[in-house]
RNA sequence: GAGCCUGUAGCUCAGUGGUAGAGCAUUCGACUUUUAAUCGAAUGGCCGUGGGUUCGACCCCCACCGGGCUCACCA
């Protein structure tokens, strides 16, 4: 086992501190690997929520790994032995789950009918979610691990303390629940329902159960191994902690109490509970809890169609135990955090200390940052109303030449996402307002000269001599001053109050299409007159 | 009822014992045949309140006030 040194003992990052106290783990149990879990329910398809435990867990993974050099594995487990407890409102055939309400989740038809059963479908759900971001985990299925018998010893030892986990249990239960409660569920030998029924007798030497079904009346004795029953959830955790000999697992601030509990079965059981951390959960933009029903959360997929993962791995890092708001305006600010942490990473004498490093599991990629803030893309793609990423570049080589998407992969991506932003927050609320009529003159006198060409004008390149075109338009009609010539291009045809340098503009927006940008405006304005 | 987070510039937020920070906003300036992504500068804080620890507290401890969330059925 390797012993921190002071230096990595005062380390500053949370995944090292994390990793610190997950190799003091292994250190007491002199265990040679470490064995890192993630857990889903069964009502959940991923969310942001599944990607930031599933990346903060990563990197205390990778954190234990550069601290101690020691093998470990992230298994994410599926808690899709679960019965289903209700239809869920987004899926198709409703009418048939109906039927199969209470059996587990790998028991009840799939409803979209691609995969074998509905906890299958969930399943493969989430593994292509988790496989898009590269994680590297290994899956599990509660119910091929129950059936698999890979749960039978903590089983049987799960029966053999019955009596104390229900102990642990029942006087946080209501009174209703505290009469019936047993950590053990037997499945319904016909139906396959999970049963929540009292548990008359255990036979710990035979391991089973013997329980009566309240519909007929008739009594079952049920074995507890071999996927025939299953564990009510805190029981179910702290079995799997034992079972598994899991040393770290981190969860929301919602299931504290299911820690504490979990974490005394596991007790119970004669095993210590996971290194566990608790973060918190995310809010909206006014500190309103996130609920899908309100739809007020923000999805991985819309902040993906804005800005790169690495930007919501970064504010997935920042203090994980601290409430943060989630929502659409954190997006630029992430990205360009990330950008700056990349950028100081380079020189940095600590690395591990940066979230950069984390992010990228330890190993940089090439020419990772982007000589240009997202923020400051953002607003030159609105200054300009960039609709495509071409334009975009246009500008940005006229501000740094050299800049290039073979030299900056990531400014290439980042343009993609500022062409992205624009188009669906900035274009729509622009205000377009009406020409006058000398400016409606000054306009057809403008779409006309651009169309007879401009080699009689003076200058270099094509943008200096629209530009002159442009400024020789504004000459021949009565704007005083001038300016309010430039002032009417950008109000009137790109629906904002300041633009850029008009012949750069056209250069690379392209001579037909801002002529038929000069129509559509006067059309607007006819179709307004009339 | 139990627990967790939070209160710092106008706004959004960094900052865990050693001279209060960033972005945005505001104002001024530079560049400009009108402008502009840009660059420079300025303005702006009893760090929620009151105690305590310390040579020293935004930071640690206690109390209070304000804002918010979670759990008490299931997972």
């Amino acid at each position: 086992m390797v012993i921190m040194t002071e230096q990595t003992a005062s380390q500053v990052s949370w995944p090292f501190r994390e990793a610190q106290r997950v190799a003091e783990r292994l250190q007491a149990k002199a265990k040679k690997s470490a064995l890192f879990e993630t857990g889903y329910g069964p009502s959940g398809l991923p969310h942001i929520g599944t990607f930031g435990e599933v990346a903060r867990t990563s990197w205390v993974r990778r954190a234990f790994t550069e601290l101690t050099g020691l093998p470990s594995r992230l298994l994410a487990f599926s808690d899709d032995m679960d019965g289903l407890r209700k239809v869920p409102d987004n899926v198709p055939n409703r009418d048939m789950l109906k039927e199969f309400i209470g059996r587990p989740l790998t028991r009840v038809p799939d409803p979209f009918g691609t995969h074998e059963s509905f906890g299958a479908h969930n399943n493969a759900r989430l593994r292509a979610f988790l496989d898009a971001f590269g994680f590297d985990y290994e899956f599990a299925s509660s119910s091929d691990y129950y059936a698999a018998g890979k749960f039978d010893a903590a089983l049987r030892h799960v029966l053999a303390r019955h009596e104390e986990i229900v102990q642990i249990i029942r006087p946080t239960l209501g009174p209703e629940r505290r009469a019936s409660y047993s950590p053990i569920l037997p499945l319904h030998p016909r139906t396959g329902v999970v049963m929540q029924v009292p548990i008359e007798q255990v036979d710990v030497e035979h391991g089973t159960v013997t329980w009566t079904d309240p519909d007929s009346g008739v009594r079952f004795e049920t074995a507890v191994t071999g996927g025939a029953a299953k564990l009510q959830w805190k029981a179910d955790w702290a079995m799997r902690w034992a079972a598994l000999d899991v040393d770290y697992e981190m969860s929301g601030k919602d299931l504290i109490d299911s820690v504490k509990l979990s974490s005394a079965i596991v007790q119970a059981l004669g095993a210590e509970p996971p290194v566990c951390l608790t973060y918190e959960l995310f809010l909206d933009e006014h500190g309103q809890k996130i609920s899908k029903s309100k739809g007020n959360g923000l999805s991985v997929e819309q902040w993906l169609t804005y800005a790169p993962p690495e930007s919501l791995a970064q504010f997935m890092y920042h203090a994980p135990q601290r409430a943060k708001r989630l929502f659409f305006d954190v997006i630029p600010r992430a990205a360009d955090e990330y950008i700056a942490n990349v950028a100081a990473l380079a020189g940095s004498d600590d690395p591990h200390a940066n979230p950069a490093w984390h992010i990228h599991g330890g190993v940089m990629p090439e020419q990772a940052g982007s000589p240009i803030g997202f923020g400051m893309l953002l607003n030159l793609a609105s200054v300009i109303n960039a609709d495509s990423a071409a334009m975009l570049w246009g500008f940005i080589r006229a501000y740094m030449p050299d800049a290039s998407p073979e030299s900056s992969p990531l400014l290439a991506r980042l343009v993609e996402y500022a062409v992205a932003y624009n188009r669906d927050f900035v274009a729509p609320k622009k205000h377009f307002r009406p020409a006058s009529a000398l400016e409606r003159d000054a306009l057809r006198d403008l779409a006309a000269s651009l169309r007879d060409g401009v080699d009689s004008y003076p200058g270099e390149g094509l943008a200096e001599r629209l530009q002159n075109l442009v400024y020789a338009v504004g000459k021949r009609h009565a704007f005083t001053p001038l300016k309010a010539w430039f002032d009417c291009l950008y109000q009137v045809l790109l629906g904002q109050t300041e633009g850029p340098r008009f012949g750069g503009f056209i250069a690379l927006y392209g001579v037909a299409r801002t002529v038929e940008l000069i129509e559509g405006a006067l059309a607007r304005g006819d179709m307004a007159a009339a």
